[in-house]
RNA sequence: GGCAGGUUGCCCGAGUGGCCAAAGGGAGCUGACUGUAAAUCAGCCGCGCAAGCUACGGGAGUUCGAAUCUCUCACCUGCCA
């Protein structure tokens, strides 16, 4: 039967949480959430190491192919989706399994977050103001408007900026430029934080990546374009995806493009460690070390019995 | 064999006597993070806590002082043979 709580497994890429998380969702009755930004996208497979539905030993995956490339991505939406998929698990009595290494996307799910409203045309202003001043006059206004977002945002963040000025015309109040404290999770969440040692794990992206262009990255990504993908502003940025372009175009042969995506998937595991890494409700799992599902129960089952 | 040019920190690359441990970029490291987050951005980046030490192909000089000038050796490049 279910726990009655959330399962998450977060870190860095390539550490193990999709095999995991099959794991956990195997003992514990369970159904896998998805919390990776890129694996949302319809036709996104390979490049984002999306488990095929065959390797899914037949427990269900939720929000996996739920938006079109040219779509684009927000946390906003993906909190609503991910919330009311978890609470539709948990009604059925089984346990969700939040999988992904989307560090905010984990937080809008197990923190009390509220992303304020968006307004596409005062954000195209700002976005065309940015363009054009650069970040320094956002930065100014927002002194002026807020001095204590102000305070925690730099001054060249023109993407913080331009989010930062767009909430306070659509909402006439301050920005919030803090993330919440981290206090007691959602759904009495059990957080795990799966990673493994850098050089290890470093070698292991590399393999990861000559296992997708084995497998027909540069195919998928031709599929892709010619579906639009350059013009989807999430989903053409996602690590690999330009890489495999550019040889597509016909300025970077494979070889380099494989290497570059190894190269910019090691800086994002160091991103996604800075985030997670300091997150002291997740329990550090050394992916290398055995029986990582059955410990993940235990404290789960421990964790229940005394909440 | 002759003439010309080059050799700079992990890589590329500026620097022509002091203000140079040496611009800039890349790589690397650390970190921030509320609607593109696989995004965006910041700090560090020869060694040393410091005094200081070691560094601009090797060696020898000139000079108060050299990555910068001279000589020489090595290697690379272009043109002439």
């Amino acid at each position: 039967m279910g726990l009655n709580r959330l399962i998450v497994v977060a870190g860095p890429t390539g550490a193990g949480k999709s095999e995991l998380g099959l794991e956990l969702a195997e003992q514990l009755d369970g159904e896998v959430v998805n919390a990776d930004s890129m694996q949302l996208y319809r036709g996104m497979d390979i490049g984002t190491a999306k488990l095929a539905a065959a390797e899914r030993r037949g427990v269900p995956h939720h929000l996996i192919d739920v938006l079109d490339i040219s779509a684009r991505a927000s946390v906003a939406a993906y909190q609503t989706r991910a919330r009311a998929q978890i609470e539709d698990v948990l009604s059925r009595g089984r346990t969700p399994v939040l999988v992904g290494g989307s560090g905010l996307y984990v937080s809008a799910v197990v923190d009390e977050i509220q992303f304020p409203g968006t307004d596409p045309v005062i954000r195209g202003q700002l976005e065309a103001e940015l363009a054009v001043e650069g970040p320094v006059a956002l930065f100014q206004r927002l002194r002026q408007l807020d001095p204590v977002a102000a305070a925690v945002i730099e001054p060249a963040n023109g993407r913080r900026l331009v989010r930062a000025l767009e909430v306070i015309a659509v909402t006439g109040r301050p920005f919030t430029a803090t993330l919440p404290v981290r206090s007691r999770p959602r759904y009495e969440a059990v957080l795990v934080n799966l990673d493994l040692a850098t050089e290890l794990l470093d070698r292991r992206l590399e393999q990861r990546v000559s296992r997708m262009v084995a497998a027909g990255f540069l195919d998928e990504v031709r599929a892709l374009d010619a579906a639009g993908l350059r013009e989807g502003v999430t989903a053409s940025r996602a690590l690999g995806y330009p890489q495999m372009l550019a040889v597509l175009d016909g300025v970077a042969d494979l070889p380099t493009a494989a290497a570059k995506t190894v190269q910019l998937t090691r800086r994002f595991v160091r991103r996604q460690r800075s985030w997670f890494g300091r997150d002291a409700r997740m329990q550090r799992l050394d992916a290398e070390s055995g029986g990582l599902a059955d410990r993940v129960v235990r404290t789960a089952r421990a964790g229940t019995a005394a909440s």
